[in-house]
DNA sequence: TATATTTACTTAACTAGTTAAGTATTTAAA
DNA sequence: TTTAAATACTTAACTAGTTAAGTAAATATA
């Protein structure tokens, strides 16, 4: 292990930490899926399962069950929909509204994805094995900024420091 | 706060949770440069805090010490060289080294980030404050992918699982 | 019922990282 | 001492996200 400088910082590091991991294993189920020869990309496991779970979703609904932005949803579902995975109906009731849907392919694929992703589930259970509060960490994280947005948070603490 | 699909596939949502997390800060970050008008962007102060520790740094030194890859540090230097926050000295002993120091410019606005980078760090040890084993735990997760790489991981759980 | 506002989706331009391949210099080896 | 290999940096092409602005359809309002 060599010198780690973002560790040296401490919490200062901590954002930059956080995403050099998200990275560095994201990195991995791609190299992972190409070893296994399956031609899907990271994180397009969310939309493979929410539409098993649902059936139908759209594209705002998806961007809000996500927390992500609506053009990060539409980036997604078009390679999806481009390599087959995705039908993509439009809403009889409301024509701004499309309604997406696994094709068979993806039907027919999603046994075999599933085996990677709980191997995959698997690996990060065995690496928090000693820690599991890390989630639950994690999650007062997401909880505290959702109650107060982190540049609020430095704008409070900037004044504070003023006085 | 609203239904978060992430959430409910537990481990498998981990990775993306960490991203998203991370992207959110730093986003945050980018806010109260713009709001306090600081012409500089987030993740510099690393490069900022190396060069005042350490007066010169090359550039693969840098890659090393934030462990991003050269091509990354690359990027960020120049933007700041742009910006005037950084000299760029031809090594004498080797030419292909550039020796990378901070300008005058930095020197005399460091004093003003740093203000801004400890709210920073003050606001995350407050987040942190009831879960500090949450570095702890992010440092034991860094090091067993150092020690095995998530890709290894994942193939060996996917062999014991054909078995 | 015509107009204004909201909602759903898309497109464009941006940031921040990656890998792969290219150039130039230095070091090692035959 | 010439050649091969390694090192330092750069460039190109890619992924994965963002915000801002645009279009079309639905809804609310005057």
């Amino acid at each position: 292990m060599k010198n780690d400088y973002l560790k040296e910082l401490g919490h200062l590091g901590m954002i930059a930490r956080l995403k050099r991991l998200s990275d560095n294993m994201l990195y991995s189920i791609r190299d992972v899926y190409r070893i296994k020869n399956i031609d899907i990309e990271p994180n397009w496991h969310f939309v493979f399962l929410i539409l098993k779970d649902h059936k139908t979703r759209t594209m705002s609904e998806m961007a809000e069950a996500f927390q992500l932005s609506q053009p990060a949803v539409v980036k997604i579902i078009n390679k999806m929909k481009k390599r087959g995975y995705i039908d993509i109906v439009q809403d009889g009731h409301d024509n701004r509204k499309r309604q997406l849907r696994l094709s068979k392919k993806a039907v027919d694929l999603l046994p075999m994805f599933e085996t990677i992703w709980s191997a995959g589930q698997l690996s990060i259970r065995q690496m928090l094995q000693d820690n599991e509060q890390f989630l639950a960490e994690l999650e007062s994280l997401e909880q505290q900024l959702q109650h107060k947005s982190f540049n609020e948070r430095i704008l409070t603490n900037l004044k504070c420091q003023e006085k």
